[in-house]
DNA sequence: ATGCATGAGGA
DNA sequence: CCTCATGCATA
């Protein structure tokens, strides 16, 4: 299943070698598949190591390898690797034997690294390991493979190796590989021990290993690139195979102590014959462990040393090795140093493995003192013989020094993996240039934040340009010199228009109409000086700010508001200049969301300001009774200012820096805070706040009523005046809606946010304000329209109210003041845009009337709701007479407002309240699909069993067409919300494809998921939505992670009383050790899951299935 | 993909 | 205090 874009993916990090068993035994790379067999001949003994083999069943492929190859391939490897010395990397380095990406080098570096390090050899097992796994990509497996698959247990044996070692466990190499004989295979399946098992390319195909290997990502910026095996690379494998291995002479007669190191050796001997003839004796411990590298171990070699210079250390005579079996066959060549060297590097075909007409000494030096190499072999390996010859040791192998004429990498027949290249532009840029496009963009992001959408532009074009080109080079064999040597003047040329383009077309000057935000833009930048608002009437601005940073979902949530002034230069992200361009809309406050949202931010990066203007201070002064200051007038230009540098939320300012006007001398002070100061009202609250949190939290435990009013008074104005339109708009809202608390409270804050006389178009809305409708009185109650009926519940919403001000006075350590204040300001504006409202009489008067009129059924609400929602935004849009700009996009979004019913909502919501109230509030938010013909519902209720349902209804066709179409979960929430308003997280769309909502759920996804389908396999353009924008806001708490033990005891607790009672929480708590909060959620969660995973069968057949068969045809229809 | 968390709405 | 929908953070 390996192949090789699974590889690339994986990253090896060459220090930790530890970290690498993990990715390798349960992601991404399937291990080799290597079982060892005896065989037939050597069945009865069970120490005939020379008769083993090793068996490569890389998927696709069949290898099988003499162990004491591959003893010894790997030995060599070590001892060079240890010759080099030093960090490895360094070393391969300076050696010339890899390249460090430069910005010169387009393609970076081609060589390998290598893993090895001094004392810690199993790096380089495991990258070898790697390596061999990668070389099995896409070959096709002889016809004789798949009959020698008899071992299954082989991937078990991997493993048990690959952690035996790096257990450091000792033992012998067979414990480690659990060879048995007994475990072999029936003598009829082995391979003949002929010749053939033993070449290097079972099928003769080509050797295997690194050929297939393109590349190996390093972690530490190296990175090492295989290639293909080019065809005479394998010829040249192919006869190395042929001639040195084919003839394996028996095992000569041994003195046979059993130890290598006593056998006479014959010169004609080949060193991987050595084995046999050691037989009696097994090999150290160490060599064996790094056996399954040889095929890879060889092309490896073959490869550093085609780069290695001709001084390189390998030719400085590496001391001896002290494994026998390796230094055995080292000593088969001893003394040749000099002259197989020389042979070897002119013969770029010989691969080193033969050695070639051998001196015939054998064993050498013995008593040499051992070399730094051979001790440290030793203390791996359990070998007790005496050294080698040193000198002799180095030369065991006879290394193809082989130089490639030309860079690998520009070899015609490399192949480089397309996506590999396009998924890492550094790799094309190199690092510095990536760090240099990265320096360049925060600057200008810093200076002029509207760039980045261009800068992104660049650099998306500028690498997939080149690489695109690249992979044609690959593809059409054209010399990447020949590409670069085309291309550099007009990457160039590419380069610097692409940038004039940017500044030209973005130029912050120019970025008003198509940006939507002329007529804020029309204001003179320097607005921040004073006086020139004052002198220049328009779009000066309250602005009512909704901070949603805190809020991963505003929508449907309270949103956090914020007042503040808000200099109309500020805005230049993207986030709020798309804000901008809807703000004059009256459309309901989700509506703002989405659009603010549209494609621009991920759901969690909501956090950017939501601006409404609300209303102009131009020409008659705002004077509003409740703000003392009335005089100041300034008050716009005066808060902005403040605004800017506002640092209550830190960086966000940073990112959204005041463009034109410097910025540096205004006061640092939180918006809100000045408002604060400006506005008097919230003094109170001020004094109060600190003094008293033993005070509050004791208000905050009491329910009564009375309490939570005083709450609330402590923080409204307790102007009766204010307070009598406010609480009659409130009585008057209850009425209508007769919902709930937090319905009301709810339908409120929208109203309020969403379509509010506070709207361009309704100054005048507003004046009456100014003018106290004075005979009004506090006592809410006395209000006409409060009957009898919602007193109780008007009192809860005060009480809810103030509850919410009194926890945010609580929480002040969590949520910083703005909360606090954003809820007071809450309060406020309704207060006066409820004034407003009342007093003028037109505004609210339809909506009211209609509501009560139709007020008996849910259904007719929601579609009264609509209607005066949509008739308020185009009235006011009609009226509007500085969004002439927005009125196109405004009528582009109304549609998918008011309309896309569902007949499958409405049907399956029909039967429960719970799931109109939802949809009531959907439809207000704009929610495609939102129902609004709720009242066509027939009634049915929900399908019974959602897992009958599941299979039929949401048929998991999502994933694959999602991946088809190359989209993420996470890229799909997004298109969500940019079609249809609503954002979803990544976790959602995972679970709506994993079925793991609840059914009500899944029905409420699938239209939209299913139309975003349509949508996405017609249009084919990938969406880039790169803004990121950092989020903030009010922290999260911090994860609790719950132990196991402590898991397993709410589990059992859970089995028993899903529901256990606050007492029994309080308990677990205590004892488990955990808050009393964690333990409610976990058994909230827990329960949600149950619900989710065990499909309710409890439920009566015969409803079930006659609802289910109904709502699935009838879904099937839609 | 999932555990813990949040917040709206409900009882 | 619960359920439900949903998300962040992390496995």
């Amino acid at each position: 299943k390996t192949n090789l874009s699974d590889m690339i993916g994986l990253s090896v990090a060459l220090g930790a070698a530890e970290s690498l068993p993990a990715q390798l035994l349960h992601h991404r790379v399937q291990l080799p598949v290597v079982h060892l067999q005896q065989p037939a001949a050597s069945l009865p003994v069970t120490d005939a190591p020379s008769e083993e083999l090793l068996n490569f069943e890389v998927p696709g492929r069949a290898l099988r390898v003499p162990v004491v190859q591959a003893e010894r391939q790997v030995a060599l490897l070590v001892r060079d690797a240890e010759h080099l010395g030093g960090h490895p990397v360094h070393q391969l380095e300076r050696a010339g034997m890899i390249r460090r990406a430069g910005r010169r080098q387009p393609l970076l570096v081609q060589l390998l690294m290598f893993p090895a390090r001094r004392q810690n050899p199993r790096g380089l097992l495991l990258l070898l390991l790697l390596l061999l796994v990668s070389g099995a990509g896409g070959q096709r497996p002889p016809a004789g493979a798949s009959r020698h698959s008899g071992g299954r247990r082989s991937l078990k044996i991997v493993r048990l190796v690959v952690r035996s070692l790096l257990a450091g466990e000792s033992g012998s190499c067979r414990d480690v590989l659990g060879v048995r004989s007994t475990e072999s295979p029936p003598p009829a399946l082995l391979p003949p021990p002929t010749s053939d098992s033993c070449s290097l390319g079972g099928s003769g195909t080509g050797v295997v290993g690194l050929d297939q290997l393109l590349a190996v990502d390093a972690d530490d910026g190296f990175f090492c690139f295989l290639r293909k095996s080019t065809q005479e690379e394998a010829a040249a494998a192919q006869q190395w195979s042929g001639t040195n291995l084919k003839p394996l002479p028996r095992p000569l007669k041994t003195s046979g102590s059993g130890h290598p190191s006593e056998q006479p050796h014959t010169a004609s001997l080949h060193p991987a014959e050595y084995g046999r003839r050691s037989g009696a004796s097994s090999p150290c411990r160490y060599c064996r462990r790094l056996l399954w590298s040889l095929c890879a171990g060889r092309r490896v070699l073959r490869l550093l040393h085609s780069r290695v210079a001709p001084s390189a250390p390998v030719k400085a005579g590496p001391p001896p090795l002290r494994c026998p079996w390796v230094c055995t066959a080292k000593s088969l060549a001893p003394k040749s140093l000099g002259r197989h060297s020389l042979s070897q590097s002119t013969n770029p075909t010989a691969y080193g493995g033969h050695p070639g007409p051998n001196p015939g000494v054998a064993g050498r030096t013995a008593g040499t003192p051992p070399s730094p190499t051979c001790r440290q072999l030793d203390t791996l390996g359990d070998s007790t013989d005496e050294l080698r010859a040193p000198d002799t040791c180095d030369r065991l192998a006879p290394i193809v020094v082989h130089r490639d004429p030309k860079p690998i990498w520009r070899s015609p027949q490399t192949s480089w993996s397309p996506c590999f290249l396009l998924c890492r532009p550094h790799f094309l840029l190199g690092y510095v240039g990536v760090v240099r496009l990265c320096l360049i963009l925060f600057v200008l992001l810093l200076v002029v934040p509207r760039l980045i959408v261009v800068l992104f532009f660049v650099i998306v074009c500028f690498s997939t340009l080149r690489s695109g080109l690249t992979v044609f080079g690959q593809i059409s064999g054209v010399r990447w010199s020949v590409i670069s040597w085309i291309l550099k003047p007009q990457l160039k040329i590419f380069k610097l228009f692409i940038f004039l383009l940017g500044f030209l077309v973005l130029r912050p000057s120019r970025c008003g109409p198509p940006l939507g935000l002329a007529p804020l833009h029309s204001l003179p930048s320097a607005s921040s000086s004073s006086g020139i608002t004052t002198s220049r009437p328009v779009q000066t601005g309250f602005y009512v700010l909704f901070d949603l940073a805190a809020k991963s979902r505003p929508p449907k949530r309270l949103p956090h508001l914020l007042l503040g002034l808000e200099n109309p230069n500020v805005p230049s992200t993207p986030s709020t200049m798309s804000f901008f361009q809807h703000r004059s809309q009256h459309i309901p406050w989700q509506h703002h969301l989405r659009l603010t949202s549209t494609g621009r931010m991920t759901q969690q990066h909501l956090t950017v300001r939501h601006l409404k203007v609300t209303t102009s201070f131009d020409n008659p002064p705002c004077r509003r009774p409740h703000e003392p200051h009335s005089r100041n007038s300034s008050i716009g230009s005066h808060a902005s200012a403040s605004f800017l540098a506002s640092t209550s939320s830190s960086k966000r300012t940073t990112l959204i820096p005041p463009f034109g006007s410097k910025g540096i001398n205004q006061p640092i002070v939180s918006p809100f805070l000045t408002l604060f100061l400006q506005l008097d009202v919230f003094s109170n609250l001020i004094g109060s706040r600190p003094s008293t949190p033993g005070a509050t939290r004791a208000r905050a435990s009491a329910k009564s009523f009375s309490e939570a009013f005083t709450g609330f008074s402590s923080v409204m104005p307790t102007d009766p005046q204010f307070l009598a339109p406010f609480f009659s708009t409130l009585a008057g809202m209850i009425t209508s809606c007769a919902g709930s608390r937090n319905t009301v409270v709810s339908a409120l804050i929208r109203h309020t946010t969403g379509s509010s006389p506070f709207c361009p178009d309704a100054p005048d809305a507003l004046r009456p304000l100014t003018s106290p409708a004075g005979s009004c009185t506090v006592a809410p109650h006395s209000h006409p329209r409060t009957d009898a009926s919602h007193k109780s519940l008007f009192r809860k919403i005060i009480a809810h109210i103030g509850r919410r001000i009194r926890k945010g006075v609580c929480d002040q350590l969590n949520h910083s003041f703005r909360e606090i204040f954003y809820r007071l300001l809450l309060a406020l504006l309704s207060i006066a845009q409820f004034c407003a409202v009342v007093d003028d009489g037109t505004h609210l008067q339809p909506h009211l009337s209609t509501s009560s009129r139709t007020s008996s059924s849910t259904s007719s609400r929601t579609s009264s709701r609509t209607s005066s929602t949509s008739s308020t935004s185009s009235t006011s849009s009609s009226s509007s007479t500085s969004s002439i700009h927005t009125t196109a996009s405004h009528r582009r979004q109304r549609p998918q407002l008011t309309i896309e019913l569902d007949p499958d909502r409405a049907n399956q919501g029909s039967g429960d309240s719970n799931s109109f109230n939802r949809m009531a509030t959907s439809v207000t938010h704009g929610v495609a699909g939102g129902g609004g013909g709720g009242g066509a519902g027939g009634g049915g209720l929900m399908p019974l069993d959602p897992y009958a349902m599941y299979k039929t209804q949401f048929p998991t066709v999502q994933s694959p067409r999602r991946i088809k179409l190359g989209y993420t979960q996470a890229d799909v929430g997004l298109a969500l919300g940019t079609l249809y308003g609503n954002v979803f997280s990544q976790t959602t769309i995972c679970r709506f494809e994993a079925l793991q909502l609840s059914f009500k759920n899944m029905c409420k996804l699938k239209p939209l998921l299913s139309k975003w389908l349509e949508e996405a396999d017609s249009s084919t353009g990938s969406p880039t939505n790169l803004d990121k924008i950092a989020a903030q806001g009010r922290k999260r708490k911090k994860r609790t992670s719950i132990e196991l033990s402590t898991k397993g005891a709410l589990e059992s607790h859970f089995s028993q009383h899903q529901k256990p009672a606050a007492q029994e929480i309080t308990q677990l708590a205590d004892t488990l050790g955990l808050e009393k909060e964690v333990v409610r959620v976990w058994f909230c969660n827990r329960r949600q899951k149950e619900k989710r995973m065990t499909p309710p069968n409890n439920l009566p057949q015969g409803c079930s299935g006659k609802r289910a068969k109904g709502q699935s045809s009838r879904t099937r229809h839609s």
